[in-house]
This record gives structure tokens, sequence and C-alpha cells, in this order.
RNA sequence: GCACUCGUAGCUCAGCUGGAUAGAGCAUCUGAUUGCGGUUCAGAAGGCCACAGGUUCGAAUCCUGUCGAGUGUACCA
């Protein structure tokens, strides 16, 4: 449910009846637990405004606040802070709500069609940790649009085009091998033909060659391009499967579907006077700056401005789109910007569309340094994921006495959790400092921490077999604060939406996890002493705890476990 | 050179549509818990919010400048 929006809409209605017209009227949470569950405070903005006492003004409006049910109490403080405390028996009431499916949080009323476009591994290579955090949290972001009820259009921009392949092409022809055999270390088969490139200049020219007949159709160039295609996907796919990622083959839109549109794009431009001929190449300007965005190059051939062009065209035209989110890694931001720009210029959107580079920073090793191997390597995804499904193993193993097969499942749902926790519990904008120990621990904001929570919450409603589902009665100020975290899920998620903020979701975790280990420590539940009434009130409420958590974690696309 | 991002506790990070005494976790110190589930809980200590100005009743938050870090900057993706 929406708590932000139901007040915001009695301020409004408050300032109706007392014939003020305000610019804000907006809540915002309590700074302290003291103050109350919510405050206001733009009295004091318009007290400069009416030429009033803000105090006066806040008082005049508190008298008109507490008539609405919603709250318990409506306090003047200071020089005219509002503060809120909602009652309990509304917290109750909708305490009972959140234990359906969706934790109580109603789908959109305006639901749009959005694009979320993430992950996009370059074919010619294998997976790296560069790929990691756009995978993630894409898929997160288009988890929480569909959670929301938007219409998500999971895109994954694989590179399967250009230069690279040409390399490939010339490589296998140059050492007639079985496909397969060849292609079973993709790395390593590209590693060599680069080098050979780098060495040959009569096989740089020949790979540039391959790519011209590539991209001009030729049959077996096209067949063997084909094949790599497959055999790099295939390996792509086996690790979207491992971490629990929603991409598939219907996911993929590589930058070769676009390759036929991408003349028609460019003369487009032109005729439309968006791009210009400049030093031989066809560019367009913007204003202030001297950086153009080339979409023609000398000899003709296109770039993957040109690609990304025709791809906003193909997304806001052919698939509808009126969101677009582009997971990519914050050292292109200029590129965006300036792609985005040349799509209004051209037309092919409108201020109605909202097309958003979802930035993020680079994962860092512990002395701030770019993420590598011990011998300054990239670090290829699969060793990633396995190592982290390795050290869930250690730490859990020394646990409890599981069977090898449930020890396995906990190690894959706590490593591959932990490795999606660390990463989008971090303000996504800055770079993150990668640390197996921080992320692996169960104490402060980790996966295992929430994943604890509530299998603990999980043991104890199973030890307490059927209740009766029934308004919490909420006794204390602990167990109201736990309610009110609770209900504001819908609150968070919608601010995250609006963000494309996953550590929002994740932050929120953390302080509802946190506030019912307090509740748990202070208020037995399954106790001896603890009276009948009480103990299902506190199963009620334990009950939806761990409904939060577990709709949060699944946004995230971590898995909970009933028992660790 | 120019542009973008960033600078908050020893470390890792929240907070940034301006609000009350700037919050967590780790590490450090102290206490509770003989255990509804062990890896739990409570408390202490730790801050010129990079620096200097400005706007404002009010600034970590907005503006300007300085310093420092990272990134990007014409035919790779």
């Amino acid at each position: 449910m929406q708590i932000k929006s139901q007040i915001n809409k009695i301020i409004e209605e408050s300032f109706k009846a007392i014939n003020i017209t305000p610019k804000n009227t907006q809540v915002s949470d309590a700074t302290k637990p003291e103050f109350g569950d919510y405050q206001y405070n733009g009295a004091m903005a318009l007290a400069k405004e009416l030429k009033q006492n803000p105090r006066e003004i806040a008082i005049k409006l508190a008298n008109e606040l507490e008539k609405s049910e919603l709250f318990e109490k409506v306090d003047v403080a200071g020089p005219g802070f509002i503060n809120f405390t909602l009652s309990s028996n509304f917290l109750s009431k909708n305490i009972v709500k959140s234990l359906d499916s969706r934790a109580g949080v109603a789908v959109k009323e305006d639901p749009i069609k959005v694009v979320v476009d993430y992950s996009s591994p370059n074919m010619a290579k294998q997976m790296h940790v560069g790929h990691l955090r756009s995978t993630i949290i894409g898929d997160t972001l288009a988890n929480l649009f569909e959670f929301l009820g938007d219409e998500v259009i999971r895109q994954n921009h694989i590179g399967d085009w250009g230069t690279q392949f040409g390399m490939l092409i010339a490589y296998f022809e140059e050492n007639q091998k079985d496909i397969d055999a060849k292609l079973s270390d993709l790395e390593e088969f590209y590693k060599a033909a680069k080098k050979r490139f780098d060495i040959s200049e009569e096989f740089a020219k020949k790979a540039r060659e391959y790519v011209v007949k590539l991209q001009s159709g030729d049959e077996k160039c096209l067949q063997l391009w084909s094949a790599f295609i497959d055999k790099s996907l295939q390996h792509c796919q086996e690790i979207y499967d491992k971490l629990g990622v929603k991409l598939d083959k219907s996911c993929v839109k590589g930058e070769s579907s676009y390759n036929d549109d991408l003349k028609s794009i460019v003369s487009e431009l032109e005729t439309k006077g968006v791009a210009k001929e400049s030093q031989g190449a066809k560019c367009i300007f913007f204003e202030g700056s001297n950086n153009p965005l080339i979409i023609q190059k000398q000899d003709g051939g296109y770039l993957y401005a040109t690609t990304d062009l025709a791809a906003i065209k193909y997304r806001v035209e052919k698939l509808g789109a009126k969101r677009v989110c582009y997971v990519v890694d914050a050292r292109q931001s200029e590129h965006f910007k300036q792609v985005f720009e040349a799509a209004r210029l051209a037309g092919f959107v409108d201020e109605s569309i909202l097309l958003e580079h979802i930035a993020f920073g680079m994962m860092l090793d512990k002395n701030g340094k770019p993420f590598k191997t011990r011998d300054g390597g990239t670090v290829k995804l699969i060793d990633l994921i396995e190592e982290a499904i390795k050290r869930a193993r250690e730490v859990i193993s020394r646990a409890d006495d599981y069977t090898q097969e449930e020890l396995e499942k906990i190690a894959q749902v706590v490593g591959i959790g932990s490795l999606k926790y660390a990463d989008l519990s971090i303000n996504r904008q800055s770079n993150y400092i990668f640390d197996w120990d921080k992320m692996l621990s169960l104490d402060g904001n980790t996966a295992l921490y929430m994943q604890y929570a509530y299998a603990r919450i999980n043991s104890i409603l199973n030890r307490a077999g059927k209740f009766e589902t029934r308004e919490p009665k909420l006794s204390d100020e602990l167990e109201r604060r736990l309610a009110l975290k609770v209900l504001t899920l819908e609150d968070t998620l919608l601010k995250a939406y609006k963000e494309a903020m996953p550590h929002i979701i994740t932050n929120y975790l953390y302080e509802l996890a946190t506030l019912f280990m307090k509740f748990y420590e202070n208020n037995p539940i399954l106790k001896e002493g603890v009276d009948e009434e009480t103990k299902i009130s506190r199963l009620n409420l334990a009950k939806a705890t761990a409904n939060a958590i577990k709709v949060s974690l699944n946004i995230l696309g971590i898995e909970v476990l009933e028992r660790i």
C-alpha cells in the first residue's frame, strides 16, 4: 500500500480547508523515530510567502489534519514542523493485507511499456566481471518494473557484429579445424586471433576483407559467423541460468539485427539536416560541444552510434516503448547523452518518451584498483560465480549437518545471492569495492543477513503450526515500527522505480530485517509465558515481515531458503 | 585543455526534491543472552560532511570557485 500519497492527499485537502494553496504538499520520513512516522516541513517555506508566523500556519493546518482517522497524533514542533504518527489501528488493519503473494503491493494504475537493455556481452569473448553489474542491475530493474505492472521487454543488445568477427573468421580459415573443438574455449581462440591481427599486417588486411564480405552477406562467412554466435550464446546462457537472470534467446537482439537499417538511418538524418559531413565522415554536431557523434566513417562504415540510433527507432516505433533503460557502464555517459540528443533532433522520440542511461561504476579490488586476476588478466565471470559458490559453501558448512544435496543447494543460493546483493546494495553510480569477506558476512547489509532473517522467521512459523490470520495488536513501539516498515514496501519500490536505483530496496530490506531482529529479541513469540492472543498477534506480524523480505529479495533476483 | 562523476567516522557505505542533535555495518572497547535458531541483542567511542565563499529563517544536500581522485574526449564497441 502507498502511505505517503495518502498523507499527501490529506495535506492537500487540509490546506484547502484553511484556504491556502501551497507549493509543496509532500511529506517526508521522520528524521527521528521520536518525532513520529512522517513529517511535513512546508509550513516554514510558506511563512515567508504569506508573511505569517510559520508556527501559526502549522497549528492551523495540524488542526485540520487531526481530523483524519489515519493519524493517532499530529504534532507541531519547533519553528513549524508537523509530525505525524499513524494510528496503530490503521497499521494493523493493513498488515493483514500485506500477507498476500504481492506483500500488499498494488499493480500500477498506469502501466507502460519499458525496454530494459542490459548485459550486452561481446560475442567474440567470454563474459567477464565487467558484464556482471549490467546483468544484475538490469535484471533487477526489469523484475521491479514487471512486478509493479509495466510491460517489460528485456533486450540483450549483444555485440555480434564488426571487425572482431572478420578477425575470427580469418583466423578460423587459417587454422581449419572442427568448429566445436576450436570454440570450446572461445577466449583462447579470440586471444590467438587478436595476436595474429596485431602482429601480421597481412592477416589484418584479410580480416578486414572478411568483415566486408560478412556485412555484404557472403554465405560462407555468415555460416561461420552464425556458428560463432551460437556457441558464444550458449556460454552466456549457462551464466544467465546460473545467476538466475531472466535472459534467454528471445531477448537477444544484437547489433547485427540492425545492419539493414543503418543506411536508411544515415540518409534520413542527412535529409532532416541533423547529420552533416565533416572531414569525410557523417557527423551530428551539438550546441555547446566540440565533439560530434559520428554515424558514418570516411570509408563508409557504420559505427555503434548508428546502431544505437537504429535501436532507439526500433524500440520506440516498433516496440512502442515509453521508457528505455540502458544499463551500461558510466564511461559511456557522453555517448548516450549524444545518442539520446540525436534521437530527439531526428524526431525518433518525443518528450513523452523517457530515454535513460542507467550508468554504473566500475568494480574495484580492495586497493581501489580495477578488479583483475592475480596476473593482471580479466576475471572471467564464470570463475567469479564459481568462487562465490565455493566460498558460500565454506561459510555455511561450518554450521550444520546438511546432506550433500542440501549443502549444494544452499551454497548456490547463498553464493549467487551474496554476489548479487553486494552489487545491488551500493549506489550504482559509484565505483564499488569488491570484498569477498564483507560480501559473505552475516553482519551488516548482506544477502546472508536477509536470508537468515527469513529462514529464522520461517522456522518460528513452522514450529508454531497452524494459526489464525488476524490483525495484530501492536503492543509496543517496536511492533509499531516493524509493522510500519512492512507497510512502506510499496513506497520504497516506487521510489526505486522512479530513480532506477536498486540500492533503495536493499536499504529497506536491511532496515526491515534489523527491526525484526530487535523485535524478535525483545518480544518472544513461542516462549513459555506468552499468552495466546499475543502469540498469534506476533506470528502474524512475523509472517508479514517474512513475506515482505521474500518479495523484495525476489525482485532483486535473490532466492530465499526455508532453512539455512 | 574541455566535459562528466565523485570526495561523509580508521575501513566499506547510507543520507543529497534544503529541515530538528549527520546514520549504519566492519574493526576497537563494555555488557546481556546457558539459547523460540548457532552467525543474536544492547551500549561506548569514533565527524571542521575535501576546502573557501554565496543563497536561505535553516545547507552534507542548491550555486560559484579551489584542491584531490576517477572516467571520457573524431571515425573501436
